[in-house]
DNA sequence: TCATCTTGTTGCATGTATGCAATAAGATGA
DNA sequence: TCATCTTATTGCATACATGCAACAAGATGA
């Protein structure tokens, strides 16, 4: 995808922090998988989005990172964690 | 079912309070059903817990709600709310 | 009584969440 | 260099979430 191509998320589509909390916590995606009993390669299409976890698997995965279900899945685009927690370090790349 | 058959839930059911958040509201299927944008027939499978709703309607239903998740569906069977809300009042009704 | 509303149930169709196997490719470290 | 680890990708199979149509049955109110 180039420099300034424009891709519309489709109005469905579910966001998630899987892939920064795993980095975080320093885990392999099998590491995460076992820990949740699902197959690693699942994690692969979750955290690219390719599909959304059931609500059963996403209660697992709340119950894990010990977070309520928003702050790990959202309907909207997450603003990166560090702004969240930060809202003065907003940078502005324009 | 019997007066005293056993059931077992089986290890991943996952419960919820939709029916009870309903009828707080006195809101038919047909009207949460519109306001979650999916079929009223669907809310009565949730609610008789034939299935799980998606991590998506989960996320409607929440918002609709305006309850986090964790107060509408659990892994774990609920508390009736009132005994939730007064611990004291627990009855034991054996 | 009759019509309407609400709910339960059955049956069928479709899309998607998940598992699993296989392969490729980049990173790392011996 | 070679082995190992981690991730991406493709393809196939299964289970389940959801829609929809049809019908039955209880409640309510005219």
């Amino acid at each position: 995808m180039q420099q300034d191509d424009v891709y519309l998320f489709p109005e469905d589509a579910i966001f998630n922090r899987i892939a920064v909390l795993r980095a975080e916590r320093r885990l392999t995606r099998q590491e995460l998988a076992d820990a949740v009993s699902i197959n690693y390669q699942t994690i692969g299409y979750l955290e690219r989005g390719d599909y959304n976890p059931s609500l059963d698997l996403a209660l697992r995965l709340s119950k894990f990172f010990q977070l309520p279900v928003e702050l790990i899945f959202s309907r909207e685009q997450f603003k990166p964690l560090s702004e969240t927690l930060n809202p003065a370090s907003t940078q502005r790349n324009k």
